[in-house]
DNA sequence: TCAGCGCAAGACATCGTTCTCAAGCTCGTA
DNA sequence: TACGAGCTTGAGAACGATGTCTTGCGCTGA
């Protein structure tokens, strides 16, 4: 360093500069009501005179917190950022804890040698809490932080809640868009549905096609259900797939809505006309669904309210609270694509 | 809690478990070489019997570390999720550091609520160091982080190196990249060009188009140089709006692959042919460039070793190091489109 | 025999804050 | 005058690790 740095101002400093002891500054700056008005007066200002403001580390020490929450997040970082529905929730849970003075750390936890640095990270007690994006069901992660008691939310359903008595959750309904999706088909009268989805093993998948299925029964057939990526290239290339198929259908449920937008093109280039021929309703709410022509009629999940509950719950077990439950609800956005 | 929490174990635990002090539990963990074989052996089977692991925060007070690294980004989140540029970076700062044991945090700083939480975090010491992805010249918080001898990491260019003798930097040479460009359209006999860039704003894009006019001279005319967004969906705006102008143009220079994947939709719906009638290059060598039809010609911003790079000199600037500048190169993928 | 050395380990201080406990002071009342 | 209540304040102990200084021991060599 060039630079001279000058070390910074402690407590101490500040007690001696106010001519009192160090608890009494202490006191007087955490606004106890057991020191006087200018006893207060008298050490904030000694405060201001040298520049001091209370160190993270020995703070952090003293409490027993480190005012920073831990985001588990399974996708490798480049599925992170491409996968959209991650990127409303994040923010949600960034701009929740930027009203208190907690940090959100995002841990990545795809390899084995993440995972265990993660494990260590919570063993260390690095963290006041987590949250878990996309916890699955025996995930070893969640066997440790369960152990070590540390406050956790999973984002997602988890099949028999394992862990319901000790963590918190919090969850789109899923299912409830599923039907809500279904039901506009219906309404609308279409008769022969196609359905575009997310992988198979995504859980969120499943239950929207519960949700479809309660709805539309045999107006759904088996063998009209796919499943592929979420994005935009996966939608048109399963579009052009049963197109190719020459099957009859007047109604495409599509997994998101890059993917429904995918298979607009699709359906355009092979000159059907949405929502004349074909009605189309995507998932998500995306801000794309508003850019899609015709705009497209989608299920919005409440996902960056997602994030606000996540870190709230976060924030409340921290503070002792119990593990709740807690179910977001989905909406239709009615628009031109059905 | 329902679940009974038992509390993590501390050295002295462990020390009386094997029988030692304190300070020789301590030296004994961090294997050091004052210490007896037979004492260390005895050491960490205590350790490993209760359990132990070293707490964060007494660890960070004690060494005088956070192990925490704050990846500052003035970008609101979602703007970070979309530009293709972070994903790669942010992955090269997290896969370097994750083979140490710092733990990198993202930290906002595009409002002012979220600039006054970075800078409080900095004057409480909260991190060991900053990366600073998106530097700009006059930023109070460089200011802040000079005053309090924080190491940072810039990564980009500020004109005039205001800091150079205090902060490293590390940059790719985009000129050079604006140079390679531009030479394979040369050499390719291209002399009409057009240039769709990112905004006129991001001091990148300059660097770049004077690279192109370094070599193409009067081939390059300002009315040819188009600014718009960084996305697919820009470079087929702007593409459509040349297309519209009737000029002759046989080469587009593009300020992204994403926007070079727009600008040939757009040609060959116009019914032109890449690379027959129109060269393109694109920049970054973003995955989406191999799925592009032609796979598209780019200049390779070598993003991820940017962020290894930056992680690197801000672990080593922790271990007290002085600042240094590291120029990356840049690298002309080629493939079909030019 | 004993000063002198090297090694292993312990006692104690340190990091910067908060918290517990006790004590000083003033005041009002018996 | 004395005593307790109520309000402020200070001394010192946490918090959980690491770092410095010291001590004890066994060994060597004059």
């Amino acid at each position: 360093m060039t630079q001279p740095v000058r070390t910074a101002p402690t407590l101490a400093e500040v007690a001696a500069a106010a001519g009192v002891s160090r608890s009494t500054a202490s006191r007087a700056l955490n606004d106890s009501p057991r020191i006087s008005e200018e006893t207060k007066k008298r050490v904030r200002a000694a405060a201001k005179e040298v520049n001091f403001v209370p160190n993270a580390r020995g703070r952090a020490l003293a409490v027993g917190r480190t005012e920073i929450i831990a985001v588990l997040v399974t996708e490798p970082l480049s599925e992170l950022f491409s996968d959209p529905t991650y990127s409303e929730f994040l923010s949600g849970i960034t701009e929740e804890l930027s009203e208190s003075s907690y940090l959100p750390v995002i841990l990545q936890a795809s390899s084995t040698h993440e995972r265990n640095r993660a494990r260590e990270h919570f063993e260390r007690r690095s963290f006041d809490a987590v949250i878990d994006v996309s916890p699955y069901k025996g995930s070893e992660l969640l066997e440790v932080l369960r152990e070590l008691g540390v406050p956790t939310v999973l984002c997602g359903q988890l099949e028999g809640h394992p862990y319901r008595d000790v963590f918190s959750t919090v969850y789109s309904d899923d299912e409830e868009g599923g039907h809500f999706a279904a039901l506009a088909m219906k309404e609308r009268g279409r008769k022969d549905i196609v359905a575009v989805l997310g992988p198979q093993d995504n859980p969120a998948v499943v239950d929207r096609l519960r949700g479809y299925r309660a709805v539309l029964g045999e107006d759904l057939p088996d063998a009209n259900v796919i499943y592929t990526g979420w994005n935009n290239g996966d939608g048109y290339q399963a579009m052009h797939q049963i197109l190719a198929r020459e099957i009859a259908f007047d109604g495409v449920l599509c997994g998101s809505d890059h993917i429904a937008a995918g298979v607009i093109t699709a359906l355009n280039e092979a000159g059907l006309s949405v929502p004349a021929d074909i009605s189309v309703v995507g998932f998500d709410d995306h801000e794309i669904a508003t850019r899609c022509v015709p705009a497209l009629t989608t299920v919005r999940q409440p996902l960056r309210e997602e994030g606000h509950m996540a870190a709230n719950i976060a924030l409340d077990m921290i503070k002792g609270a119990e593990p709740t439950t807690s179910v977001m609800h989905m909406q239709l956005i009615q628009r031109d694509s059905l």
